[in-house]
DNA sequence: TGGGATTATATGGGCGTCAATGGGAATAAA
DNA sequence: TTTATTCCCATTGACGCCCATATAATCCCA
């Protein structure tokens, strides 16, 4: 499985270590094992995080935009400027950095939750009432998620 | 037999280890023989999965949906974020996950009912009801299903 | 076609490996 | 030196891998 999927919640110790879950580092291209991006989610007071690969892969699609569109400057300045480059130990845990714990408001405990191409790393009350919300809310569009699945019977 | 089809009771054991039932086997995809895809069902308490190909065709699918949507985030959250992959050992056998186990209150045994393109886990009872309810439900109606049956067939 | 023989499936249990976690020593930075 | 970061080793519990058995299904040949 290529992709980040499930979810996780582990330990932060004295020392600010937190392991990266198993299966998600199988999920890192192998020329990257043992480096992860992370950066403020845009979405909410969250953590995302991707491969490096990934960010790679963005960058390029930035190039391909009007050099001088806002666009452009938005995402080179808010991708940018804005990501960790972070490496994982050799027992593949990591330490978070403080302004992204701050931003999270992560404490002892971390949850990471797949997402397919990216990860996010919430406080676990957090994860838990955004899992909780986004259920409810699938479930209230059951239509269109049954949109999607069926054409896959094609 | 590339569907899920049939129903079968299965012991779980003190592992916590459950036999996948054979034929359900026999419907992975040759290059996914030993992996699963396990989730709660948007429909009831009840444990639903497929295969890993299945999955990867969904995957695509959201992919492809507006990176920024609400949807999106729905999606990717309750899917990649909820499924659980889960290897089968050399005799066929899982381990249901905990919180899939209290959510379906599958205890010591566990009824696989096939649904073609995916599956479901149910606790014995509540399969039972289920599939009498399903049965009445679909006698009730089988008019307009033929209806529906003939009208596809155009 | 009957019935023993073979194979497969469901189930049980032992054991080694790995993941998550903890902590000390070594190294680097301030 | 003091603090912070990385590397290495230890522990524990969970999980995967292997072998074993029993019941059920299938085969095969007389």
């Amino acid at each position: 499985m290529e992709l980040f999927v499930s979810t996780f919640v582990n330990k932060i110790d004295k020392k600010g270590r937190v392991s990266f879950p198993s299966i998600f580092r199988n999920a890192l291209p192998k020329d990257y094992k043992n480096e992860i991006i992370l950066y403020k989610s845009l979405r909410q007071n969250s953590i995302e995080g991707c491969s490096v690969k990934r960010i790679n892969e963005i960058a390029d699609r930035i190039n391909n935009l009007d050099l001088f569109s806002e666009d452009e400057e938005d995402f080179s300045t808010s991708i940018f400027s804005e990501i960790i480059p972070t490496n994982l130990d050799s027992e593949g845990r990591f330490v978070i950095p403080e302004t992204l714990k701050k931003f999270s408001q992560i404490t002892t405990e971390a949850t990471f939750i797949g997402q397919g191409y990216y990860f996010q790393i919430l406080e676990p009350q957090r994860a838990k009432q955004k899992q909780k919300l986004s259920r409810t809310r699938l479930v209230e569009r059951k239509k269109s998620l049954s949109a999607i699945l069926k054409e896959n019977n094609k």
